[in-house]
DNA sequence: GTCTATAAATAGATAGAC
DNA sequence: GTCTATCTATTTATAGAC
């Protein structure tokens, strides 16, 4: 694995691996073409094949490694203890982190639930169920402890993922509508005067920390137990 | 429109759109195929190209149609009336359930903000606008009346949006490995004796309403006002 | 490990008869 | 409105030289 000791840090293989991690993240698995991906990593198309199986495999490899990386954070998370409340934010933190590290897993997140898994393997599907049984275990806890209400694993996850996951993956998006005028494309470039650039829809710029912090509040008074509800409401 | 008067209820156009539909949702707009929708609403592929410019057109026309459902139902919560609590329910069912009446929207949905919004045009991104201005109209009011803190549309919108989204596009996925093997495809059939079918990840049966009803939940306690968050925690 | 072909299948789109 | 036939470009994957 060192053969080249330091040198070329990126060999074809790892050039490719990103270059495919971005290829699949803009285009899904479908709309990559093995082309782009070679052209992107600066190698061949025959290298593609030399390093990989196949198209599939060298996506089903990047899933992989993007769900066990997220996996290994949210196990640390469990570790390093502390109370229900605590880790769950701690939990939360750690999605967001992922997502923010690694730019390309939340669009091939969001295709892989669209496409109904139809590229997950066994062990991709390992890797998820790491991630549930933590927060099962972390909601268990705090559901002994009397902290949390009684909420199906499956359902917090949702309200945690979702979000940020449109957060992360809308953030392209945003930004580019954020700057552009109706007709894209053609910016025409007329001296002085600038065109009218009000965007179709007004998006105020928001922080991914923002949407992290409004997740981990949704969440955990979302999970609040009924008898500290009832007095809320102010008037 | 009526030229036909009842008779053929679904005309060649209307299955087209339909097979598209379900298409688009499946594969994607990559991995859509017009050969597929044309057999799937049983007329040749050169009915498609009768019928629609392009496949991107009859793409646009689907998602088009799906985000104006979805804009008129939450429009006509807001003009309901009500508290602003009771609106800001209502728009989360109301989104809900256009996720259950068009099955194919969710996964189109996901896909597009996946795809950065490639195939979007000003018609649908006008409707877009239309449920986010409603949205953000609700926290308004709430806001003026002391009900909701600040917290920018966008971020409550992913917040609602976000773990509906993945429960409904899920569903289907959820469905298949509560019943597999980790051998998918090939379930043999032995005599008697049942298989082992314990699945990889045991997903517990979740229904489209719990979620619905988590969401409103997470939402309206992330919204109340700080002075009303001061006196929680049992204990 | 890396490259230049090229095979073989499939895609979107159109022509033109009925 | 509906069909058959076909054009043209693109795609995954491989063979085989270096």
């Amino acid at each position: 694995m060192v053969s080249k000791l330091r040198r070329d840090a990126a060999g074809s293989r790892t050039r490719l691996r990103a270059a495919a991690a971005e290829e699949f993240a803009a285009r899904g698995f479908a709309g990559a073409t093995v082309d782009r991906i070679a052209a992107h990593a600066r190698v061949t198309k025959a290298m593609v094949y030399y390093h990989f199986a196949s198209k599939a495999a060298l996506y089903r490899e990047i899933l992989h490694d993007f769900f066990a990386a997220a996996a290994s954070r949210v196990v640390d998370v469990r570790a390093a203890g502390g109370s229900a409340e605590a880790q769950l934010g701690a939990f939360i933190r750690a999605i967001n982190e992922t997502a923010l590290a690694e730019p390309r897993f939340p669009p091939m997140w969001l295709r892989e639930i669209a496409d109904g898994g139809r590229h997950l393997d066994v062990a991709i599907i390992r890797q998820m169920t790491r991630v549930l049984a933590t927060l099962g275990d972390i909601l268990a806890d705090g559901r002994s402890a009397g902290a949390f209400r009684d909420v199906p694993p499956l359902i917090v996850q949702f309200g945690i993922v979702g979000p940020l996951l449109l957060a992360a993956a809308t953030e392209p998006l945003r930004d580019r509508t954020a700057h552009e005028t109706s007709k894209p494309r053609h910016r025409r470039r007329v001296r002085g005067r600038r065109q009218d650039r009000r965007p179709l829809l007004p998006i105020p710029t928001i922080t991914r920390d923002a949407v992290a912090e409004h997740v981990q509040r949704m969440t955990l008074t979302a999970l609040q137990p009924v008898d500290a509800m009832t007095l809320r409401r102010p008037r």
